[in-house]
Parts: C-alpha cells; sequence; structure tokens
DNA sequence: ACCCAGGGTCATA
DNA sequence: TATGACCATGGG
C-alpha cells in the first residue's frame, strides 16, 4: 500500500509531509461544530466566525436555546454568515430536531449509515453538511468531498469530476480504509492547500503535487 | 466593480 | 436527471 499503487493514499501523503498536521474545526464543544457545519455552507470561514462570536454573547450555542427562539430574532445576530434568514431558520429545525432524537450522545450512538441517512432528512442539511458533522463532530468515518476535492482530483487525473458525490465518497473510502483521524487530516489538507498555498502563490513554487493544483491553471482548463 | 467562499433547496423542462 | 434562480455577507 504505497502511493504508486494506491494514488489517494499517496496524495495524502504528500500533502501531510508538506503541510503537517492541521488544526481543523476549532470549536469548543461538538454542537458548535454541528452549527458551525450549517453556518459555513458557501460561505468564508471567516464570517462563520463573527456569527459563532455573535451567537456565544447571545448564550445561542446552544440547542434549548436555539430551538427556542424565533427566526426574526436569530437572523440579525447570525448576519455576517450570509444567507442570514435561511440559515436561521435552518439552524432553530436542526436544533428542534436535534433534541428531538435525544442529543448528542443518542445520536452518536448509531450507525454512520443510519445517521448519515438521518441528518440528510433535515431541510438544510446535504451530502457536505452532513459529512462535516459525521467526520468532525460525530467522529464517523465519512469522507467529506467538496468543490476543492473534485477540482483537486479531477486536476491530478485520479478521478473524473462528473462522478456522483456518493462516487468519490466511494473512491476514497476503498483506498483509505475507515481512519476517522486520517480522514479529518485529509479534508483539511485539500482545503488548506488550495487556500494557505496555491492562492497565494500562483506559481505553485515548491507544491507538494507537482504544481497541477494551481487555481489559475484549473481556470483556463 | 467583480469574484468567490469549508452548499442546499426548489421550480421547471 | 439536470440545469437555473435564489439565498447575502465580507475580503481580495
Amino acid at each position: 500500500m504505497d502511493g504508486k499503487n494506491n494514488p489517494l493514499l499517496g496524495t495524502y501523503h504528500k500533502l501531510s509531509d508538506y503541510y503537517g498536521e492541521q488544526a481543523w474545526w476549532p470549536a469548543d464543544d461538538s454542537f458548535e461544530i454541528l452549527l458551525g457545519a450549517i453556518l459555513t455552507q458557501n460561505t468564508a470561514w471567516s464570517n462563520v466566525e463573527k456569527a459563532i462570536a455573535n451567537l456565544k454573547r447571545h448564550g445561542l450555542c446552544d440547542s434549548e436555546a436555539l430551538a427556542a427562539i424565533e427566526v426574526s430574532e436569530l437572523a440579525p445576530i447570525i448576519r455576517p454568515s450570509g444567507y442570514f434568514n435561511q440559515k436561521a431558520e435552518r439552524l432553530i429545525r436542526f436544533s428542534r430536531w436535534y433534541l428531538e432524537q435525544g442529543g448528542f450522545l443518542a445520536l452518536r450512538e448509531m450507525g454512520s449509515d443510519e445517521l448519515r441517512c438521518l441528518l440528510l432528512n433535515v431541510n438544510g442539511i446535504g451530502d457536505e453538511t452532513a459529512d462535516d458533522m459525521l467526520l468532525y463532530a460525530f467522529a464517523k468515518p465519512c469522507f467529506v468531498i467538496d468543490a476543492y476535492t473534485r477540482r483537486l482530483f479531477s486536476r491530478l487525473g485520479l478521478l473524473a469530476d462528473k462522478l456522483s458525490y456518493a462516487r468519490l465518497q466511494l473512491e476514497f473510502h476503498r483506498a483509505l480504509d475507515d481512519d476517522v483521524e486520517l480522514y479529518q487530516q485529509y479534508h483539511a489538507l485539500i482545503v488548506s492547500h488550495a487556500k494557505q498555498h496555491c492562492r497565494k502563490n500562483p506559481r505553485c513554487q515548491g507544491c507538494p503535487l507537482f504544481n497541477d493544483c494551481d487555481y489559475a491553471h484549473d481556470r483556463q482548463a
């Protein structure tokens, strides 16, 4: 099982060796991760941090408090995260669902497939948000597929761009066998690579992936 | 002024 | 099933 027989694992090691350990998804507790997964939908993390800081100041990083609040009261508090009306609705409905299910410990008891299915039935939670929650809050071995992942592995010629979410995820699951810590690091590395390296360094000098990662190159293709 | 960010839903064909 | 419109702020 080296990088030649297993390109997906090999790419992980290249990124890991170059960027090192990632401190991904900082949060005080698991519920804050769940909220962040909704707030970060199509939104820069810096904006999510502001919204979460506002929530904390109002004592709203709490399922019972969120389950009881009105959309009109919550929306202005999470304003910096964008889509604030939609996300206020989603946070409230998610919190009510979360309490109905018995909270974190009850949910964590479930198998990852069952929990994933339940999460997807909550309005406002799609594939990626569900997997963010499963991987980073519930510590389930669910690989997160996002736009960076599609673009990078398509660019590397390892995975076809048009594959469905489920199919792409299956490729990672088959190649990497269940390892929560590795999945968490890998997704973090993919995002770090796209942002911290390529965007600040358009020529991709010193790129651990042989200059195939460049944003500008992706656009032109 | 334009582009995009740690997406998802819903209506339409 | 596959596009398109829509949601909306803040930083580069």
